[in-house]
DNA sequence: TAATATTTGTGCGTATGTATA
DNA sequence: ATATACATACGCACAAATATT
């Protein structure tokens, strides 16, 4: 028997893992249940159970399943897990989660800073600013819509830069900001609007969560501050306390 | 002219400072809205503009207006601001937002513990657990509904204790459990159901905030497992990233 | 309560295809 | 071309935790 399959290419205990990631993808295994036992799988799969333990090791490092000895292995929280750190970055967190992160620009625009964006921003009442309304998927599904608000004179082109990129982090690396962290960050809960709804392909009527965050640079220098809306069926934040 | 008022024994500003804070409280000054002038005040309340300052003042130190020179004062989020911190208490933050904790113990009930809670609380599946429900409030507006899991073995009177004393903390402490931590918190939102929502005091589809938590010690014991949920139009949760 | 079966976890040995020095 | 290292895959045996009878 040769290593790779002969057709795809593919490593074998890939393509076991790829066949159960795909159960539970379609509901074949919900969340909570208990998989077949790895014999079970490595039979109808006509595989080694070495290798059926190599592929379920794959999808538990990606939290997908979680194994108990003695007793069974089965599907864990469906939902993204989001961590809300200083360093947190969409696509990083997406493809830690073994799915493929993107982002698109919906929408740009000019506004003045209102009392409460000029505070977060740091620039005065009034002082122009872009507005980028962008919406994020993790493997073509739609997780978040965000509005980020940044200074018109600092960042003049970041609209056309980011419908390029497609990414917050490349824009500010386009300024010369290597690094930056996020302050303090707000999480409440609503009802999704019309609007957004159509965006994340979401009911009406269903809960969005609302996170209000400024990121700054290590220098505590203001750069954006976002107002996202997460689709609440999609997504969990862990809040890791230290 | 005395210190105190005659009738209640309180002093002038602070009687100023509760006129604005129920003014807020009950929606007459929305969130972001900008108060009447100090000297508008002052003349409504038949004080000294330094009356009214010293009120103001005691208002902004609990954040719940800000000042801004030249332009007004305004009303912060009017939202109870609630850290999510490994030492987060109920008590401890709604006291320090000025207003008055209360919890209450609504249900309790003996339970077996499924494989999820038996992997938090670090029991064997099908082990004897006590179940809490409890409802929390600050200043009698109810904040959330909370189901608390204890292992009934380590904790067998806690239901009367947290009826006794209404309060985890006391709870804990009565075990002997002088301190303790809180793991990693998950949050997502839902809709609010039948039940939570009349003890919430809550419209049915309206949001809530669900948080997943485990308490241990500080070696690294479990103690409880809980699901919250908080009256998303009445919390928002603040997440400091370190 | 106790014995038994099931299931995951671990270790070792063997073999082979792929990449690199 | 040869040697070495590495990842992949299979087979067998047993330990440890859990489930069942």
């Amino acid at each position: 028997m040769t290593i790779m399959d002969q057709d795809s290419g593919v490593a074998l205990w890939r393509r076991v893992a790829d066949s159960i990631e795909r159960g539970i993808a379609d509901g074949s295994y919900p969340a909570g249940e208990r998989l077949p036992g790895e014999v079970e799988i490595a039979d109808a799969h006509r595989v080694n159970r070495h290798t059926v333990r190599r592929a379920l090791a794959a999808l538990a490092e990606r939290g997908l399943v979680r194994a108990e000895r003695g007793s069974g292995t089965y599907v864990q929280a469906s939902k993204l897990a989001y961590p809300l750190h200083a360093r947190t970055r969409f696509s990083e967190i997406v493809g830690a989660g073994g799915r493929e992160p993107r982002g698109q620009l919906i929408a740009s625009g000019d506004d003045v800073a209102t009392r409460e964006l000029a505070r977060q921003l740091g620039v005065k009442v009034n002082a122009p600013l872009l507005r980028l309304e962008t919406l994020r998927f993790a493997d073509r599904v739609p997780i978040c819509v965000g509005t980020t608000w940044l200074s018109a004179a600092r960042f003049p082109d970041a609209a056309a830069i980011y419908q390029r990129t497609g990414s917050m982090t490349k824009l500010l690396a386009h300024y010369g900001i290597r690094d930056y962290r996020r302050g303090v960050s707000r999480v409440t809960a609503g009802i999704v609007d019309a609007s957004d709804a159509a965006r994340l392909d979401l009911a009406l009527g269903r809960p969005v969560l609302m996170v209000d965050s400024t990121d700054v640079t290590l220098s505590g220098e203001p750069l954006q501050t976002k107002h996202s809306r997460f689709a609440a069926d999609r997504v969990e934040f862990v809040i890791e306390s230290d």
